[in-house]
DNA sequence: ATTTAAATTTAGACAAATCTAAAAATATGT
DNA sequence: ACATATTTTTAGATTTGTCTAAATTTAAAT
Protein backbone atom coordinates (compact mmCIF):
# COMPACT_ATOMS: atom_id res chain seq x y z
CA UNK A 1 0.00 0.00 0.00
CA UNK A 2 1.30 3.61 -0.49
CA UNK A 3 0.99 6.20 1.39
CA UNK A 4 -2.07 7.93 -0.65
CA UNK A 5 -4.11 4.59 -0.75
CA UNK A 6 -3.69 4.02 2.96
CA UNK A 7 -5.11 7.71 3.38
CA UNK A 8 -8.09 7.12 1.26
CA UNK A 9 -8.69 3.84 3.16
CA UNK A 10 -8.43 6.07 6.56
CA UNK A 11 -11.02 8.24 4.92
CA UNK A 12 -13.43 5.35 3.61
CA UNK A 13 -12.99 4.07 7.43
CA UNK A 14 -14.23 7.26 9.29
CA UNK A 15 -16.66 8.31 6.80
CA UNK A 16 -18.41 4.40 6.82
CA UNK A 17 -18.45 5.28 10.75
CA UNK A 18 -21.83 6.96 10.87
CA UNK A 19 -24.00 4.87 8.48
CA UNK A 20 -23.45 1.36 7.41
CA UNK A 21 -24.32 2.15 3.29
CA UNK A 22 -20.93 3.47 0.64
CA UNK A 23 -19.40 6.09 0.74
CA UNK A 24 -19.91 8.71 -1.65
CA UNK A 25 -17.53 10.25 -4.19
CA UNK A 26 -18.05 13.35 -3.40
CA UNK A 27 -17.73 13.11 0.29
CA UNK A 28 -14.49 11.40 -0.10
CA UNK A 29 -13.21 14.08 -2.24
CA UNK A 30 -14.36 16.71 0.63
CA UNK A 31 -12.52 14.10 2.82
CA UNK A 32 -9.07 13.97 1.01
CA UNK A 33 -9.23 17.31 -0.56
CA UNK A 34 -9.19 16.36 -4.01
CA UNK A 35 -11.48 16.25 -7.19
CA UNK A 36 -13.55 13.56 -7.83
CA UNK A 37 -12.27 12.12 -10.52
CA UNK A 38 -9.30 11.72 -8.63
CA UNK A 39 -11.06 9.80 -6.47
CA UNK A 40 -12.72 7.21 -9.25
CA UNK A 41 -9.16 6.70 -10.38
CA UNK A 42 -8.13 5.71 -7.11
CA UNK A 43 -11.07 4.11 -5.91
CA UNK A 44 -10.57 1.49 -9.08
CA UNK A 45 -6.71 0.83 -8.15
CA UNK A 46 -8.05 0.15 -4.73
CA UNK A 47 -11.04 -2.07 -6.40
CA UNK A 48 -8.43 -3.90 -7.60
CA UNK A 49 -6.23 -4.63 -4.70
CA UNK A 50 -9.31 -6.13 -3.04
CA UNK A 51 -9.29 -3.98 -0.49
CA UNK A 52 -13.05 -2.07 -1.40
CA UNK A 53 -16.06 -3.41 -2.46
CA UNK A 54 -16.89 -0.76 -5.89
CA UNK A 55 -19.74 -0.77 -8.56
CA UNK A 56 -20.04 2.37 -10.51
CA UNK A 57 -21.97 5.32 -9.37
CA UNK A 58 -22.83 3.13 -6.15
CA UNK A 59 -20.30 4.62 -4.10
CA UNK A 60 -17.76 2.64 -2.10
CA UNK A 61 -16.97 0.20 1.33
CA UNK A 62 -13.90 -1.53 2.63
CA UNK A 63 -13.58 -5.07 2.26
CA UNK A 64 -12.76 -7.24 5.05
CA UNK A 65 -8.98 -6.40 4.54
CA UNK A 66 -9.13 -3.04 3.56
CA UNK A 67 -11.10 -2.66 6.98
CA UNK A 68 -8.32 -3.94 8.41
CA UNK A 69 -5.88 -1.69 6.49
CA UNK A 70 -7.76 0.86 8.07
CA UNK A 71 -7.55 0.01 11.74
CA UNK A 72 -3.38 -1.11 11.52
CA UNK A 73 -3.29 2.67 10.27
CA UNK A 74 -5.40 4.11 12.22
CA UNK A 75 -3.44 2.18 15.17
CA UNK A 76 -0.25 3.50 14.73
CA UNK A 77 -1.07 6.90 13.89
CA UNK A 78 -2.55 7.11 17.43
CA UNK A 79 -0.09 5.06 19.39
CA UNK A 80 2.29 7.67 17.77
CA UNK A 81 0.06 10.75 19.32
CA UNK A 82 0.12 9.01 22.01
CA UNK A 83 4.41 8.60 21.80
CA UNK A 84 4.42 12.61 20.71
CA UNK A 85 2.28 13.79 23.73
CA UNK A 86 3.57 11.16 26.50
CA UNK A 87 7.08 11.10 25.46
CA UNK A 88 7.96 14.42 23.74
CA UNK A 89 5.41 16.75 25.53
CA UNK A 90 3.95 17.93 22.74
CA UNK A 91 0.54 19.55 23.38
CA UNK A 92 -2.65 17.68 22.00
CA UNK A 93 -3.31 19.83 19.35
CA UNK A 94 0.03 19.75 17.85
CA UNK A 95 0.29 16.20 17.10
CA UNK A 96 -2.10 15.58 14.18
CA UNK A 97 0.31 16.35 11.50
CA UNK A 98 3.52 14.85 12.79
CA UNK A 99 1.29 11.66 13.30
CA UNK A 100 -0.31 11.41 9.66
CA UNK A 101 3.38 11.50 8.69
CA UNK A 102 4.27 8.69 11.07
CA UNK A 103 1.72 6.59 10.65
CA UNK A 104 2.73 5.42 6.94
CA UNK A 105 6.15 3.58 8.49
CA UNK A 106 6.25 0.27 7.88
CA UNK A 107 7.63 -2.06 10.91
CA UNK A 108 5.33 -4.46 12.86
CA UNK A 109 8.10 -4.92 15.37
CA UNK A 110 8.39 -0.72 15.65
CA UNK A 111 4.44 -0.66 16.67
CA UNK A 112 4.50 -3.42 18.65
CA UNK A 113 7.37 -1.93 20.89
CA UNK A 114 6.00 1.41 20.64
CA UNK A 115 2.90 0.25 21.81
CA UNK A 116 4.54 -1.01 24.82
CA UNK A 117 6.86 1.79 25.55
CA UNK A 118 3.78 3.47 25.93
CA UNK A 119 2.02 0.87 28.55
CA UNK A 120 -0.31 -0.58 25.68
CA UNK A 121 -2.90 3.01 26.28
CA UNK A 122 -5.93 2.33 25.01
CA UNK A 123 -7.52 6.23 24.00
CA UNK A 124 -4.93 8.30 22.25
CA UNK A 125 -4.38 12.50 23.78
CA UNK A 126 -7.99 13.40 22.00
CA UNK A 127 -9.49 10.51 23.69
CA UNK A 128 -10.39 8.38 20.65
CA UNK A 129 -9.55 4.62 21.23
CA UNK A 130 -6.36 2.71 19.77
CA UNK A 131 -7.38 -0.12 17.64
CA UNK A 132 -5.78 -2.99 19.18
CA UNK A 133 -3.19 -5.68 17.54
CA UNK A 134 -5.72 -8.08 16.21
CA UNK A 135 -7.98 -5.41 15.06
CA UNK A 136 -10.64 -4.16 17.52
CA UNK A 137 -11.78 -0.43 18.77
CA UNK A 138 -12.26 -0.32 22.77
CA UNK A 139 -15.63 0.60 23.24
CA UNK A 140 -16.05 4.13 22.51
CA UNK A 141 -18.14 5.24 25.55
CA UNK A 142 -15.87 5.19 28.45
CA UNK A 143 -13.03 8.07 28.41
CA UNK A 144 -11.55 10.31 29.81
CA UNK A 145 -13.16 13.44 31.88
CA UNK A 146 -10.96 15.41 29.88
CA UNK A 147 -12.04 14.35 26.85
CA UNK A 148 -15.63 14.14 27.40
CA UNK A 149 -17.92 17.00 25.08
CA UNK A 150 -19.33 20.00 26.81
CA UNK A 151 -22.42 19.45 28.84
CA UNK A 152 -22.37 15.30 28.89
CA UNK A 153 -23.30 13.17 31.53
CA UNK A 154 -21.42 10.19 32.53
CA UNK A 155 -20.77 7.86 35.21
CA UNK A 156 -17.76 7.21 36.62
CA UNK A 157 -16.00 3.67 35.46
CA UNK A 158 -12.07 3.80 36.67
CA UNK A 159 -8.72 5.94 36.63
CA UNK A 160 -5.66 6.25 34.41
CA UNK A 161 -3.44 6.78 37.55
CA UNK A 162 -4.33 4.41 40.51
CA UNK A 163 -1.24 5.86 43.15
CA UNK A 164 -2.86 5.90 46.18
CA UNK A 165 -2.61 10.15 46.15
CA UNK A 166 -4.72 10.83 43.32
CA UNK A 167 -7.44 7.84 44.95
CA UNK A 168 -6.84 9.51 48.39
CA UNK A 169 -7.74 12.85 46.92
CA UNK A 170 -10.92 10.87 44.91
CA UNK A 171 -12.19 9.94 48.41
CA UNK A 172 -11.55 13.00 49.85
CA UNK A 173 -13.44 15.29 47.10
CA UNK A 174 -16.19 12.22 47.42
CA UNK A 175 -15.87 10.94 43.91
CA UNK A 176 -16.37 7.11 43.65
CA UNK A 177 -17.03 4.47 40.80
CA UNK A 178 -20.59 4.92 39.68
CA UNK A 179 -21.11 8.21 40.54
CA UNK A 180 -22.95 10.66 38.10
CA UNK A 181 -20.97 13.00 36.71
CA UNK A 182 -21.75 16.00 34.51
CA UNK A 183 -19.06 18.33 32.43
CA UNK A 184 -20.59 21.99 32.96
CA UNK A 185 -17.43 24.05 31.91
CA UNK A 186 -13.90 23.65 30.27
CA UNK A 187 -11.53 26.37 31.00
CA UNK A 188 -9.49 27.59 28.13
CA UNK A 189 -6.76 28.68 29.33
CA UNK A 190 -5.54 25.58 32.13
CA UNK A 191 -8.28 22.98 30.80
CA UNK A 192 -9.74 22.57 33.83
CA UNK A 193 -13.17 21.76 34.08
CA UNK A 194 -16.35 22.69 36.32
CA UNK A 195 -18.35 19.55 36.97
CA UNK A 196 -21.71 18.25 38.98
CA UNK A 197 -20.53 15.03 40.58
CA UNK A 198 -23.96 13.54 42.08
CA UNK A 199 -25.28 17.30 42.24
CA UNK A 200 -22.39 18.24 44.23
CA UNK A 201 -20.66 21.47 41.74
CA UNK A 202 -16.99 21.38 42.06
CA UNK A 203 -13.54 22.15 39.74
CA UNK A 204 -11.00 19.66 38.96
CA UNK A 205 -8.00 20.41 37.17
CA UNK A 206 -6.75 18.92 34.26
CA UNK A 207 -4.89 16.72 36.24
CA UNK A 208 -7.47 15.34 37.75
CA UNK A 209 -10.06 15.41 34.89
CA UNK A 210 -7.43 13.68 32.49
CA UNK A 211 -7.21 10.69 34.82
CA UNK A 212 -10.96 9.86 35.57
CA UNK A 213 -12.63 7.32 33.12
CA UNK A 214 -16.41 8.23 32.53
CA UNK A 215 -18.65 6.24 30.85
CA UNK A 216 -21.49 8.40 28.85
CA UNK A 217 -24.84 7.84 29.07
CA UNK B 1 12.24 17.85 -1.04
CA UNK B 2 10.95 14.51 -2.01
CA UNK B 3 12.25 11.19 -0.08
CA UNK B 4 13.34 10.22 -3.08
CA UNK B 5 15.59 13.81 -3.71
CA UNK B 6 16.88 13.67 -0.24
CA UNK B 7 18.01 9.58 -1.00
CA UNK B 8 20.04 11.25 -3.50
CA UNK B 9 21.39 14.24 -1.42
CA UNK B 10 22.47 11.33 1.06
CA UNK B 11 24.10 8.86 -1.32
CA UNK B 12 26.13 11.94 -2.35
CA UNK B 13 27.14 13.23 0.80
CA UNK B 14 28.59 9.43 1.22
CA UNK B 15 30.39 9.05 -1.89
CA UNK B 16 31.91 12.26 -1.22
CA UNK B 17 33.34 11.53 2.11
CA UNK B 18 36.49 10.31 0.84
CA UNK B 19 37.91 12.43 -1.98
CA UNK B 20 37.17 16.14 -2.61
CA UNK B 21 36.10 15.58 -6.54
CA UNK B 22 32.70 15.20 -8.19
CA UNK B 23 30.56 11.85 -7.85
CA UNK B 24 30.13 9.70 -11.28
CA UNK B 25 26.54 8.90 -12.35
CA UNK B 26 27.85 5.56 -11.96
CA UNK B 27 28.95 5.65 -8.82
CA UNK B 28 25.98 7.68 -7.84
CA UNK B 29 23.72 4.67 -9.49
CA UNK B 30 25.47 1.80 -7.81
CA UNK B 31 24.61 3.12 -4.24
CA UNK B 32 21.10 3.82 -5.24
CA UNK B 33 20.72 0.65 -6.61
CA UNK B 34 18.96 2.65 -9.93
CA UNK B 35 20.19 2.67 -13.69
CA UNK B 36 22.60 5.59 -14.88
CA UNK B 37 20.09 7.13 -16.47
CA UNK B 38 17.67 7.98 -13.84
CA UNK B 39 20.52 9.05 -12.03
CA UNK B 40 21.12 11.78 -14.77
CA UNK B 41 17.39 12.63 -14.74
CA UNK B 42 17.37 13.41 -10.66
CA UNK B 43 20.76 15.45 -10.93
CA UNK B 44 19.13 17.77 -13.30
CA UNK B 45 16.31 18.11 -11.09
CA UNK B 46 18.82 18.70 -7.92
CA UNK B 47 20.80 20.70 -9.89
CA UNK B 48 17.55 23.30 -11.07
CA UNK B 49 16.98 23.15 -7.14
CA UNK B 50 20.24 24.86 -6.72
CA UNK B 51 21.28 21.94 -3.63
CA UNK B 52 23.84 20.55 -6.12
CA UNK B 53 27.00 21.50 -8.63
CA UNK B 54 26.80 19.68 -12.18
CA UNK B 55 28.54 20.13 -15.19
CA UNK B 56 27.64 17.71 -18.08
CA UNK B 57 29.67 14.35 -17.98
CA UNK B 58 32.06 16.17 -15.35
CA UNK B 59 30.12 14.58 -12.09
CA UNK B 60 27.65 16.09 -9.19
CA UNK B 61 29.00 17.25 -5.78
CA UNK B 62 26.69 18.87 -3.27
CA UNK B 63 26.20 22.89 -2.95
CA UNK B 64 26.68 24.86 0.65
CA UNK B 65 22.63 24.46 0.78
CA UNK B 66 22.64 20.81 -0.45
CA UNK B 67 25.37 19.84 1.85
CA UNK B 68 23.17 21.13 4.81
CA UNK B 69 20.00 19.23 3.47
CA UNK B 70 22.13 16.13 3.67
CA UNK B 71 23.36 16.22 6.93
CA UNK B 72 19.79 17.40 8.65
CA UNK B 73 18.90 13.92 6.42
CA UNK B 74 21.73 12.01 8.18
CA UNK B 75 21.29 13.60 11.76
CA UNK B 76 17.40 12.43 11.71
CA UNK B 77 18.09 8.96 10.54
CA UNK B 78 21.45 8.48 13.20
CA UNK B 79 19.04 9.84 16.20
CA UNK B 80 16.58 7.65 15.22
CA UNK B 81 18.38 4.91 15.36
CA UNK B 82 19.65 5.71 19.03
CA UNK B 83 15.85 5.92 20.07
CA UNK B 84 15.37 2.62 18.17
CA UNK B 85 18.15 0.74 20.05
CA UNK B 86 17.64 2.73 23.56
CA UNK B 87 13.70 3.17 24.02
CA UNK B 88 12.81 0.54 22.33
CA UNK B 89 15.42 -2.19 22.56
CA UNK B 90 15.91 -2.65 19.12
CA UNK B 91 19.45 -4.49 18.19
CA UNK B 92 22.03 -2.19 16.56
CA UNK B 93 21.81 -4.10 13.38
CA UNK B 94 17.81 -4.17 13.07
CA UNK B 95 17.54 -0.29 12.98
CA UNK B 96 19.01 1.10 9.61
CA UNK B 97 16.10 0.27 7.65
CA UNK B 98 13.18 1.74 9.53
CA UNK B 99 15.88 4.93 10.21
CA UNK B 100 15.59 4.87 6.51
CA UNK B 101 11.53 5.41 6.66
CA UNK B 102 11.75 7.29 9.98
CA UNK B 103 14.23 10.15 8.62
CA UNK B 104 12.23 11.61 6.32
CA UNK B 105 9.51 12.79 8.61
CA UNK B 106 9.52 16.38 8.01
CA UNK B 107 9.37 18.19 12.00
CA UNK B 108 11.73 20.51 13.03
CA UNK B 109 10.14 20.50 16.45
CA UNK B 110 10.03 16.68 16.14
CA UNK B 111 13.89 16.16 16.20
CA UNK B 112 15.08 18.71 18.43
CA UNK B 113 12.66 16.47 21.34
CA UNK B 114 14.43 13.58 20.07
CA UNK B 115 17.49 14.85 20.63
CA UNK B 116 16.52 16.33 23.69
CA UNK B 117 14.63 12.97 25.33
CA UNK B 118 17.90 10.45 24.05
CA UNK B 119 20.02 13.34 25.99
CA UNK B 120 21.87 14.45 23.03
CA UNK B 121 23.98 11.60 21.92
CA UNK B 122 27.49 12.38 19.43
CA UNK B 123 26.56 9.11 17.99
CA UNK B 124 24.75 6.67 16.85
CA UNK B 125 24.77 2.57 17.38
CA UNK B 126 27.35 1.52 15.12
CA UNK B 127 29.48 4.66 16.76
CA UNK B 128 29.08 6.81 13.56
CA UNK B 129 28.86 10.65 14.75
CA UNK B 130 25.24 12.32 14.51
CA UNK B 131 25.54 15.98 13.15
CA UNK B 132 24.71 19.20 15.16
CA UNK B 133 21.50 20.95 14.44
CA UNK B 134 23.85 23.77 13.08
CA UNK B 135 24.90 21.07 11.08
CA UNK B 136 28.94 20.47 12.75
CA UNK B 137 30.26 16.95 12.88
CA UNK B 138 31.24 15.80 15.94
CA UNK B 139 35.36 14.75 15.05
CA UNK B 140 35.69 11.09 15.77
CA UNK B 141 38.27 10.88 18.33
CA UNK B 142 36.60 12.91 21.05
CA UNK B 143 33.78 11.33 22.53
CA UNK B 144 32.26 11.18 25.80
CA UNK B 145 33.95 7.80 27.89
CA UNK B 146 30.49 6.03 27.99
CA UNK B 147 30.48 6.25 24.38
CA UNK B 148 33.89 4.83 23.63
CA UNK B 149 34.33 1.18 22.17
CA UNK B 150 35.25 -1.68 24.98
CA UNK B 151 39.28 -1.92 25.47
CA UNK B 152 39.42 1.51 23.49
CA UNK B 153 42.43 3.57 25.14
CA UNK B 154 42.43 7.49 25.04
CA UNK B 155 43.11 10.46 26.78
CA UNK B 156 40.98 12.73 28.68
CA UNK B 157 40.56 15.95 26.74
CA UNK B 158 37.27 17.68 27.98
CA UNK B 159 34.60 17.54 30.53
CA UNK B 160 30.86 18.02 29.36
CA UNK B 161 29.44 18.88 32.68
CA UNK B 162 31.35 21.43 34.31
CA UNK B 163 29.93 22.16 37.34
CA UNK B 164 32.14 21.97 40.47
CA UNK B 165 30.56 19.07 42.10
CA UNK B 166 31.50 17.66 39.31
CA UNK B 167 34.90 18.75 38.86
CA UNK B 168 35.50 18.35 42.75
CA UNK B 169 34.97 14.24 41.83
CA UNK B 170 37.37 13.81 39.32
CA UNK B 171 40.10 15.85 41.37
CA UNK B 172 39.59 13.72 44.33
CA UNK B 173 39.87 10.50 41.88
CA UNK B 174 42.76 11.50 40.19
CA UNK B 175 41.22 12.15 37.22
CA UNK B 176 42.66 15.37 35.14
CA UNK B 177 43.05 16.75 31.50
CA UNK B 178 45.96 14.57 29.79
CA UNK B 179 45.38 11.42 31.82
CA UNK B 180 45.59 8.25 30.03
CA UNK B 181 42.22 6.73 29.95
CA UNK B 182 41.51 2.73 28.99
CA UNK B 183 38.34 1.29 28.61
CA UNK B 184 38.08 -2.43 30.49
CA UNK B 185 34.05 -3.24 30.45
CA UNK B 186 30.61 -1.92 30.40
CA UNK B 187 28.21 -3.23 32.93
CA UNK B 188 24.92 -3.57 30.95
CA UNK B 189 22.80 -3.07 34.36
CA UNK B 190 23.84 0.40 34.95
CA UNK B 191 26.08 1.49 32.21
CA UNK B 192 28.54 1.42 34.86
CA UNK B 193 32.07 1.60 33.35
CA UNK B 194 35.23 -0.05 34.47
CA UNK B 195 38.51 1.71 33.69
CA UNK B 196 42.09 2.46 34.13
CA UNK B 197 42.85 5.99 34.95
CA UNK B 198 46.78 6.32 34.64
CA UNK B 199 47.05 2.29 35.09
CA UNK B 200 45.02 2.97 38.37
CA UNK B 201 41.86 1.15 38.26
CA UNK B 202 38.59 2.23 39.02
CA UNK B 203 34.64 1.95 38.63
CA UNK B 204 32.57 4.76 37.38
CA UNK B 205 29.43 5.31 36.93
CA UNK B 206 27.37 6.12 34.01
CA UNK B 207 26.62 9.92 35.32
CA UNK B 208 30.31 10.37 35.17
CA UNK B 209 31.24 8.25 32.11
CA UNK B 210 28.80 10.34 30.11
CA UNK B 211 30.69 13.74 31.44
CA UNK B 212 33.99 12.95 30.48
CA UNK B 213 35.71 13.60 27.27
CA UNK B 214 38.15 11.47 25.78
CA UNK B 215 40.58 11.48 22.62
CA UNK B 216 41.16 8.20 20.89
CA UNK B 217 44.91 6.75 20.78
C1' DA C 1 46.87 9.53 -32.72
C1' DT C 2 43.38 6.76 -33.96
C1' DT C 3 40.52 3.10 -32.54
C1' DT C 4 38.17 0.80 -29.00
C1' DA C 5 36.04 0.74 -24.57
C1' DA C 6 33.62 2.83 -20.88
C1' DA C 7 30.81 6.32 -19.00
C1' DT C 8 27.19 9.51 -19.64
C1' DT C 9 23.33 11.64 -21.70
C1' DT C 10 19.17 11.81 -24.73
C1' DA C 11 14.81 10.09 -26.45
C1' DG C 12 10.75 7.80 -25.75
C1' DA C 13 7.79 5.04 -22.67
C1' DC C 14 5.44 3.71 -18.35
C1' DA C 15 3.01 3.74 -13.62
C1' DA C 16 1.20 6.54 -9.83
C1' DA C 17 -1.42 10.30 -8.53
C1' DT C 18 -3.23 14.17 -9.72
C1' DC C 19 -5.79 17.86 -12.66
C1' DT C 20 -9.51 20.12 -16.18
C1' DA C 21 -13.17 19.77 -19.23
C1' DA C 22 -16.67 17.12 -21.21
C1' DA C 23 -19.89 13.17 -21.23
C1' DA C 24 -22.93 9.89 -18.89
C1' DA C 25 -25.77 8.37 -15.13
C1' DT C 26 -28.61 9.28 -11.23
C1' DA C 27 -31.60 12.16 -8.43
C1' DT C 28 -35.00 15.89 -7.81
C1' DG C 29 -38.90 19.09 -8.33
C1' DT C 30 -43.22 20.30 -9.65
C1' DA D 1 -43.03 11.88 -15.76
C1' DC D 2 -40.12 14.91 -17.78
C1' DA D 3 -36.84 18.54 -17.63
C1' DT D 4 -33.22 20.13 -14.84
C1' DA D 5 -29.70 19.78 -11.49
C1' DT D 6 -26.35 17.05 -9.26
C1' DT D 7 -23.19 13.43 -9.01
C1' DT D 8 -20.06 10.46 -11.10
C1' DT D 9 -17.23 8.84 -14.68
C1' DT D 10 -14.35 9.23 -18.89
C1' DA D 11 -10.80 11.30 -21.77
C1' DG D 12 -6.71 13.56 -22.16
C1' DA D 13 -2.85 16.07 -19.96
C1' DT D 14 0.84 16.80 -16.19
C1' DT D 15 4.52 15.65 -12.71
C1' DT D 16 7.72 12.50 -10.40
C1' DG D 17 10.62 8.87 -10.71
C1' DT D 18 11.80 5.22 -13.06
C1' DC D 19 13.05 2.16 -17.23
C1' DT D 20 15.28 0.53 -22.09
C1' DA D 21 17.66 1.41 -26.08
C1' DA D 22 20.24 4.45 -28.80
C1' DA D 23 23.41 8.29 -29.30
C1' DT D 24 27.17 11.02 -27.59
C1' DT D 25 31.13 12.24 -24.97
C1' DT D 26 35.26 11.11 -22.40
C1' DA D 27 38.98 7.85 -21.26
C1' DA D 28 42.25 4.17 -22.42
C1' DA D 29 45.35 1.40 -25.18
C1' DT D 30 48.30 0.09 -28.50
Amino acid sequence: MTHSEENYLKAIFHLNKGGAKAVSTNALAGQMDTKPSSVTDMIRRLAEKGVVHYKKYQGVSLTEKGSRLALSVIRKHRLWEVFLVEKLSFNWDEVHEIAEQLEHIKSEQLIDRLDELLGFPQFDPHGDPIPTKDGSLPSGDKQLLSNMPLHSKGICVGVKDSSSAFLKFLDKNNIALGHRIELLEKEEFDNSVFVKVNDAPMHLSYQIASNLYVKKI
